[in-house]
DNA sequence: AGTATTTCTTAACTTTTGTTAATGAAAAGC
DNA sequence: GCTTTTCATTAACAAAAGTTAAGAAATACT
């Protein structure tokens, strides 16, 4: 029912150092919660206090900038993701992150994790291996957008993630891409002429 | 003479949780190299074995993409860089680090690194503060991008990085920002009026 | 000190993006 | 099934950025 077979397989994938058998508790560790599309997961304001894996469904990543909306990435099925910074150096958050389906999402409390890694000081290992997993997808980030054109990035984001174009309305995609979804439409144009 | 003093300073503000003994050690296991203004700290196109930290003179970093160079980011005294990403995940680099200054650098060797972390695991603490609190700049790297028009950028730099327009010549600043010379120039001439 | 190089600015022109508004198509909600 | 909302495209115009080139100012080098 509530096994957590699929996060376990992808801590596994991380290759951390870190035994099946502890891997397993760390697993058993994250409760499932589950949220409607449209809810919030994590809000902005305030210090969070967990972190999520995406076991089914797909959450948006925004931030708020004086009454507008940015939105910044999109995590799918197997993803690991959540406000990390405002988790571990206690600031107020300023990620929001949001169901964009309905969501099956299995939760890290800041609590949990500290008694986790006091009992388990190897879990170190798998704390290290996850921030820097996601270290090298952000120094992407920031190279896609130093380095490329916005119709560079669309073409990009085609090649690199087509599951986005599948799920996710083209306006969030200009958004990502640091455009207005009218450029957007233009340089579709572009493209196919 | 060549004592570590200012790194472990810096190891030290890290609040890691790691004993200042350990630190010491840590800190002693980088040895210190010199770089002529100029020199490559840090190529591309083979696997990283070392990471870096700045103890005097700057650091520039940067992407070739199709003969054209893209400036990332600098680094002064005190910081932590490196090519982080290719070393721990043995891929191809990508970051190019250069001496922008005559450099005291000190480096950690990916086997010293991996020594260390076997011989005194709790220096597995020490690996996710570091990444952690790289992940945090990253982040901010990436709001900026998305959320600010280039003018922002250049205002957001005078303000939180005020460094970098003393050492640094204006069309590296206009290459971080994302934009060209003429255009920052245009921006500055738009603030000043 | 004098020359060469680098750096910044400005101009003119092209290309691209932002903005606002209108339209039609698709999707969601009841 | 019908209405409402969301979404993508297009047009027209304004604003900003890219490109190329030229010239002035600052810096580096010998």
């Amino acid at each position: 029912m509530d096994t957590p077979d699929f996060l376990l397989q992808k801590l596994t994938e991380l290759n951390s150092g870190v035994s099946a058998v502890l891997l397993e508790d760390f697993a058993r560790a994250m409760p499932l919660k589950k949220f409607r599309k449209g809810e919030t997961i994590a809000p902005a304001g305030k210090v969070a206090s967990e972190v999520f894996f995406v076991e089914k469904g797909c959450v948006r990543m925004l931030y708020y900038l004086e009454s507008k909306e940015v939105t910044a990435s999109f995590f799918f099925e197997g993803g690991f993701t959540g406000p990390c910074i405002s988790m571990m150096f206690k600031t107020i958050n300023q990620q929001v992150f949001e169901a964009f389906e309905d969501c099956h999402i299995r939760t890290l409390n800041f609590d949990t994790y500290m008694s986790l890694l006091r009992q388990q000081p190897c879990f170190y290992q798998l704390r290290s291996t996850i921030a820097e997993s996601i270290m090298a997808d952000q120094e992407l980030i920031i190279r896609f957008f130093l380095s490329f054109t916005p119709m560079e990035r669309y073409q990009y984001l085609i090649k690199n993630q087509p599951q986005l174009f599948m799920r996710v309305p083209q306006h969030h995609i200009a958004s990502m891409i640091g455009i207005t979804p009218v450029s957007l439409s233009r340089i579709r144009k572009r493209i196919a002429c």
